[in-house]
DNA sequence: TCCAGCATTGTGTGATCACACTTTTTATGG
DNA sequence: CCATAAAAAGTGTGATCACACAATGCTGGA
């Protein structure tokens, strides 16, 4: 089970050194690409079956997600996937209303040339991908296009708020790519950020981030129904053993 | 060793059930009353000794401090007390002027009676302690004030965020106890938010709260020399065993 | 006196086990 | 047939160990 450390080529997905590492990556994905309902209960040992690793590894990465609020854990030390209360949902609008479009105006000044040509990119791809009808790539495109401008400020602390705030906005969003592609106000308000990025208008940026997040949430808000069972998930057997 | 288990009574301040929580929470209080110097490692052993119980306890707490940034990690694994950067504190800072006025805002409809009483005694309590120019107690009553409101949003998420950037921040204001003394901007800063809480105002208490935090970030950004060693440590001693 | 080399110690990782507790299942009684 | 109790899995916690690696110290030579 130390081929992982032992044999550092191959395996493109996980490449993470201590197996702590690669537990954790797994059940990251797994969380937000949605392979598990919200209530499902992950207990140490199964987990550590499926992912053909020790309970340790396992138990490092279970505690770790709770911490990032990605996990809940029971009175009893069992982790489960969270259900998201109306309430939470908003509260997650509201904290992303603020934390993003500072990330927005810190990284405006630092934009290179390059960097905003890959927006660019990104906004084309988000087109594409709407035309086609495929909201896996629609919010593929979205989130590209966000956390190129959220690495670019170079704020690590705010960017590990900003990425645990995706952890738990992403099953939602998932469950909801359908209705979001009948949405679809981020195709303008993408196109209205970039033009101000272009121009170096920060608070303009800023703003329109600001109505992109507040929109959003305010639709999910009322075309979803909350404390309610996802369509298809995968369970345990999303997670193949580590190699 | 199991004596904290088999013996819920007593011990008024690690009441903690599990010796994870135990170890946690002495580790936690330990790094803000700044017992710790940024650049200390603590290792896993050393501290579980310090501490009387095992390794195990002692790595899921450092871990979990370090996933909360109130810790670094170095890649040999050793955990280490941060040193605060001025790029770092100014983020710190930022973020704070964007979160804390936000749970303000929130708190503002759900503050009773009950509640304001409580704040304006954290505000004598601030007072008193500064004509007795007692720096610890002075930096206690802000921290029960604001904290008083911060527990009033019922909005958990924001709460940990909030909670998080206070244990970065801790050492710093620590270090400084003596400069703030001599800044003072807080008592009227307090002043406004309690009367604009008292009237409900929430876009006035978010505003002061905001001028606060920027006033103070920028008040220690000019009176403190980063990347220096502080005052008087205590190190592991501070680590009293676990009972 | 200084530096190279090695031995010693200290380190985090991860596996495994015993224990106490909880949840589920099964059997037993009404 | 159902409710209740007993038994059986399943569970997290925490201690302990082996291992590989890093840092530290010491000893030997120049």
């Amino acid at each position: 089970m130390l081929d992982a450390r032992t044999d550092p080529a191959e395996a493109g997905e996980p490449p993470g050194g201590t197996l702590d590492e690669q537990a954790y990556r797994r059940l990251r994905t797994a969380l937000v690409e949605g392979a598990f309902a919200p209530g499902d209960r992950l207990s140490i040992r199964r987990v550590a079956v499926a992912l053909g690793v020790s309970a340790m590894p396992v138990r490092t990465a279970l505690r770790r997600l709770a911490v990032e609020q990605a996990l809940d854990i029971l009175p009893s030390g069992t982790a489960i996937v969270p259900r998201l209360t109306q309430p939470a949902f908003a509260e997650l609008g509201a904290i992303r209303a603020e934390l993003e479009p500072l990330a927005m105006r810190m990284a405006t000044p630092k934009l290179t040339p390059a960097l905003l040509d890959a927006l660019d990119q990104r906004l084309a791809e988000h087109i594409q991908a709407r035309e086609r009808s495929d909201p896996e790539a629609v919010l593929k495109a979205d989130r590209s296009f966000l956390f190129i401008v959220y690495q670019a400020c170079e704020a690590p602390m705010l960017l590990q708020f900003i990425e645990s705030l995706w952890l738990r906005r992403g099953p939602v969003f998932w469950e909801a790519r359908w209705s979001l592609l009948s949405h679809g106000g981020v195709r303008h308000h993408h196109r209205e950020i970039l033009a101000a990025l272009r121009h170096g208008d920060a608070a303009e940026a800023a703003l329109a981030l600001r109505q992109e997040i507040t929109s959003a949430t305010a639709f999910l808000m009322t075309h979803l129904q909350f404390a309610n069972g996802p369509s298809t998930p995968m369970g345990l057997a999303a997670l193949a053993p580590v190699r």
